[in-house]
DNA sequence: TATGAATGAGATTTCATTCAT
DNA sequence: AATGAATGAAATCTCATTCAT
């Protein structure tokens, strides 16, 4: 649970930072560090029960009682079940941005192979980890609820970044879409593998997924 | 498909069905044509919403109101929501089921790729009817309720049939991880088109998905 | 279940009887012969579900199951499930107060304490089969519903009859008094012996009842 | 005793008790001063609108108002109306059971019967605060929810108490079968002359069923 | 005479949020 | 800063009764 856990942890609010990044009910509040500790402790629960059992299906009771404290304490820190949603999502689509930032230029043979492998070795822990946040945008979205505009901008900004690496790799298809493509396959091969519809061999999914990948996009090219 | 949107007055719920296609409320009742047509008008009806709100938004007086009938009325044929939409899951997982069984068998050339293409074009029109109920098997997986059997169940199923296709066009990748890679492909990225977070050109989409797997499946063939 | 069924079968609404007598929703209906059989079976029916689940958990849906007829059928015959039930009553409480009225005369010795076990015997046969419907009574007394009348009146009656008996029999005791001690002591042995809570042997009971009574009449007496 | 009726803040339900004693809502739960308050009124709120209207007649909704609470709070403290009645019986049966533990040795003459009548007021008093729940048993057992095994246990209970103080006294009856006997003619003379449908004269009532009690048991044993 | 279908008032129950200490 | 208790709006579900054929 480390990184989704780490930047609030060891920065608290960043300074001047927008209004999303901070649960509104710890707006203007200055929080010693029992209270830090506490909203952490939310934090942390609220990441493990929704992991567990879904946005819909958790009850403010179920964060509280994982964190042990209380109701009370849980309106101190979040106006609402909703408002720790937020929180958890923004932290998760910091790190999904940061991650896509890195995703590798496109290359052929088995260097360019290996490099998307190791990102997307890289993509899988934390989809590990934050899956349940990323799958919970998905109802959302049907909702228009503002989770939808930090998922929707957050698979944009995550597309653009792999656009511009598809560019130049393969400057006949329509690099939008084929970045769309690839977080597409990427996102819910790792769903099945990971909610065990289809467990199959980890190893063996990242090879054929670094193998389709680069033959989608490189294959094509070479045309 | 009939049963999702059309009247299909005419054909009900297959006769003699096993116990699993038949809403549990209604096991054991004999249908006359009037119930006949009130139940279809309920899942008709259940269709809709879900696809405008999503699972969770809905209640049940949103699906007699657009039914056109009463609380009591909706009891009669169903025991719960989740009853209604395992129906409804049921009758998509029939559809998708006989549409996996007709993917083309892959092909080099435009001729191959034309028909992925098309058949993706009748994916994509069924996706756009029963996406909604799809995309709740999302949620429901989450927390292990019936649902997930019947989704798990055509996932698998659909990737079986899937696979039976790439074995031979792609003997030196796993076929099962291969179809996996597709489906997961396929399902996304229609879902990221269709509920507009990309929404681009349905076209463009549909040619680079066509030659993505093309190019995947049989790209990575040739080497 | 002969008892109970037999008098409306065998002739019909008693001529000139009183509104009590006949179901609110058959009045002023002439019945035919399919009528009648079918105003029985929803008789027989109801005595079966009331003595099998109680009056407040039987649904007019288990009584029209039982019958194998129709709720429609049920409210041609019967205004309300209240209807139904007051006409079990008025059967049970008809042959309760025949039952009554031939309790021995107390008599010392064997034979005066063979005649009162012989009349458990009978009580005791008719309680097994109109118990449920007895103590229902019990039920609605506390809702000052019409059934309470009936019941009232039918212990009133019981206890009447009784009285007649025990005053020769024990001048210094009071006989109203006595007479419901009787009857007290006879519905409720034969109650808690019937559900099951004391089981044991129902010729001991039996055996303990009658000496009891005589001796607690007859013993009382001699002083 | 305190619990049905007196408001009783300072006692409580005792102490460390079996996991039967407390309803199954506060299971678990610490209850401080406030909380205890709370639960004591709906328990007396139950014990007064069970007593007025019957177990079936009455809704959540009357017991709440009469608590002067809401719905909600209902449901922090009881499951269900039925979880608030086995509460109120469990409490019922321990009073019971105690007072069955107090029945006086059955001896000859003026002082034995007097035992037994002072015995029968303190009977008579308890039976008119609890008689509504210890009659709602009735209802229960027909069903055999779990009501059936606390009443039954009562009954139980009671008469092996009353077979212990039998047995020397009357050596040729079968002492629970005349115990039951006993517990049968005491509840339901009690029963029949409170409910009014037999009023009469209380003292008579009470100097009948000593006479009788004592005449049966020892007239008998005199054979 | 019979029936399957429909109704809707009313009961139960849940749970996010606020209160009082 | 923390907490246990309370709230009530809103949802689910039941079932006696009526309707339409």
């Amino acid at each position: 649970m480390a990184a989704v856990t780490q930047p609030a942890e060891s920065a608290g609010p960043p300074e001047g930072s927008g209004s999303d990044l901070v649960p509104a009910a710890a707006q203007g509040r200055e929080l010693r560090a029992r209270g830090r500790r506490t909203m952490r402790r939310l934090l942390d629960a609220g990441a493990a029960v929704f992991a567990e059992r879904g946005y819909h299906a958790v009850r403010v009771d179920d964060v509280v009682k994982a964190a042990r404290t209380s109701h009370g304490t849980f309106y101190l820190y979040f106006t609402s079940k909703e408002d720790l949603f937020r929180a958890l999502a923004v932290e998760v689509a910091t790190e999904m941005t940061a991650l896509a930032g890195e995703f590798p230029p496109f290359a052929d043979g088995p260097e360019g192979r290996a490099a998307i492998r190791e990102w997307l070795v890289r993509f899988t822990e934390l989809y590990e980890r934050a899956g349940p946040v990323i799958r919970t945008w998905t109802e959302a979205e049907i909702s228009d609820s503002e989770f939808g505009r930090i998922g929707g901008g957050l698979v944009g900004e995550f597309t653009a970044r792999l656009a511009a690496r598809i560019r130049p790799a393969a400057p006949d298809l329509d690099p939008m879409v084929a970045a769309m493509a690839v977080v597409a396959l990427v996102e819910r091969t790792t769903y099945l593998s990971l909610t065990g519809t289809r467990p199959g061999d980890r190893d063996k999914t990242l090879d054929t997924l670094a193998t389709a990948i680069q033959a989608g996009i490189r294959g094509t090219a070479r045309r």
